[in-house]
DNA sequence: AATGTTGCCAACCGCATTGCG
DNA sequence: CCGCAATGCGGTTGGCAACAT
C-alpha cells in the first residue's frame, strides 16, 4: 500500500487551478523563492498540497519554459534521447531546456510514437518494426541497450547525448518525416498511410509558426496596461487563461536565492546554475536565435526590456514577456 | 444543429528515492 | 541502522476542444 494522497486531506483542493491560485503560487514563489514545498500552500495560502503547487510550478508556471510544440531540433533529439535513456523523461528533459518531463512525455505519446509507427519503426526499440511476425501482441519492452546500460555516465554529460545524435538519427529512413506537423499534418499522416509522401509536405518541416500563438505588439502594450485584456501565452487547459497583472503582483526587486535547489529539477540538469543566474539569462542570446523559439525573441524584438519602464528585474521582465504581469 | 468520437495535455496517483534526526 | 517525511519521477486519467458524422 502506498501511502495516502497528499490532497486527501480535508479541504484541499484538486483539479485545474485558476488565475486567482497561479497568482498567489506565483507571488509567493516571487518573493519567498522555493524551499519547502508542504510549507508553501500554508504560506501563499493556498488550499492545495505542496506536491500540487510544486507540479503547477515546474510544468506551467516557470518563466523560463517554451510554449508550443517542440521544435525540429527538439523532437530529433528527444527521439535519440530515448532510443538511449527509454523513458526517462526527466532524463530527456534534462537535455532540453525550457521543456518539462511531463511536456516531453505528452508529445512522445500524442505525436512522436504515431509518427515512428506509421514509418515502420517500433516506438520502444526504435528498430523496423518486421511485418512478417504473426504475432499481433505488442511488442515487448527492449533489453536494456548498451546505450542504456551507458545512461549514468551519459546522465553526467550533455556532450555525450549530442554526440550521439547523429549516429542514432541515422537510422531513420527520413528525419523529416519525424517533424511534420500542425498544419499539414493530416494530410501528411494520410499520405504516409498510403505510402506516399509529398516531398513538398517535407520541405517545410522546420517550426511552424501556425502551432504557436505569436504575441502582437499592441497585444503586449495592452497586457501591460490594461487589466481587462489578455495577451497571455499561456496554454493551460484551463481556456480562461489567466491575467497577471502588475497590480497584482508583490514583485519586489527580487534575487533568487543562489543557494536555492531548484526544486524537482524537471527542467535542467540539477548542475547546480540557478534559474536566475546571470549565465542563464545570458544564455537567452543564443536562444533567441532558435528558430523554435520565435514568440520568445520577438516579444524582445519588439520591447527591448530595457527600454520599458516597466518590468525592471530579469525576472520581472521574464514574466513580463510571458504575459503573466 | 445535435451528437458522438478523437486528440491533447494539465494534473493526479502512487511507488521510488533521498535526506535527516 | 532505522523510521519517517519530503521530494522525485513515470504512468495514468479527466476534461476540454476540435473534428466527424
Amino acid at each position: 500500500m502506498g501511502r495516502q494522497p497528499c490532497c486527501d486531506k480535508v479541504g484541499l483542493k484538486k483539479g485545474p487551478w485558476t488565475a486567482e491560485e497561479d497568482k498567489k503560487l506565483i507571488n509567493f514563489i516571487l518573493t519567498n523563492g522555493q524551499c519547502c514545498w508542504r510549507a508553501v500552500p500554508k504560506l501563499a495560502g493556498l488550499l492545495r498540497c505542496g506536491k500540487s503547487c510544486r507540479l503547477r510550478w515546474t510544468n506551467y508556471l516557470r518563466p523560463d519554459l517554451k510554449r508550443g510544440l517542440l521544435s525540429d531540433s527538439e523532437e530529433k533529439m528527444v527521439i535519440d534521447l530515448h532510443a538511449q535513456l527509454g523513458n526517462r523523461w526527466s532524463k530527456i528533459a534534462s537535455h532540453l531546456p525550457g521543456r518539462t518531463d511531463n511536456e516531453i512525455k505528452n508529445h512522445w505519446n500524442t505525436h512522436i510514437k504515431k509518427k515512428l509507427k506509421k514509418m515502420g519503426i517500433d516506438p520502444l526499440t526504435h528498430k523496423p518494426i518486421i511485418s512478417t511476425v504473426t504475432d499481433q501482441s505488442e511488442p515487448q519492452p527492449p533489453p536494456p541497450t548498451q546505450q542504456q546500460q551507458n545512461c549514468s555516465e551519459l546522465d553526467n554529460n550533455n556532450e555525450i547525448a549530442t554526440a550521439t545524435t547523429t549516429t542514432t538519427t541515422s537510422s531513420y529512413q527520413s528525419s523529416s518525416v519525424l517533424t511534420t506537423e500542425s498544419k499539414g499534418k493530416d494530410d501528411v499522416e494520410n499520405s504516409m498511410t498510403s505510402g506516399i509522401i509529398l516531398e513538398s509536405q517535407l520541405v517545410n518541416n522546420g517550426f511552424c509558426t501556425d502551432e504557436v500563438p505569436l504575441i502582437e505588439p499592441h497585444e503586449i502594450v495592452v497586457s501591460s496596461s490594461t487589466t481587462s485584456s489578455s495577451s497571455s501565452l499561456s496554454s493551460s487547459s484551463s481556456s480562461d487563461s489567466p491575467n497577471y497583472f502588475l497590480e497584482d503582483l508583490q514583485l519586489p526587486d527580487f534575487e533568487w536565492p543562489s543557494s536555492c535547489d531548484y526544486g524537482d529539477n524537471r527542467v535542467g540538469d540539477g548542475s547546480g546554475m540557478g534559474l536566475w543566474d546571470e549565465e542563464y539569462f545570458n544564455g537567452w542570446d543564443l536562444l533567441m536565435e532558435d528558430d523554435g523559439d520565435h514568440d520568445r525573441k520577438q516579444i524582445v524584438d519588439i520591447v527591448p526590456p530595457n527600454q520599458s519602464p516597466f518590468p525592471r528585474t530579469v525576472l520581472e521582465q521574464e514574466y513580463w514577456a510571458y504575459g503573466l504581469l
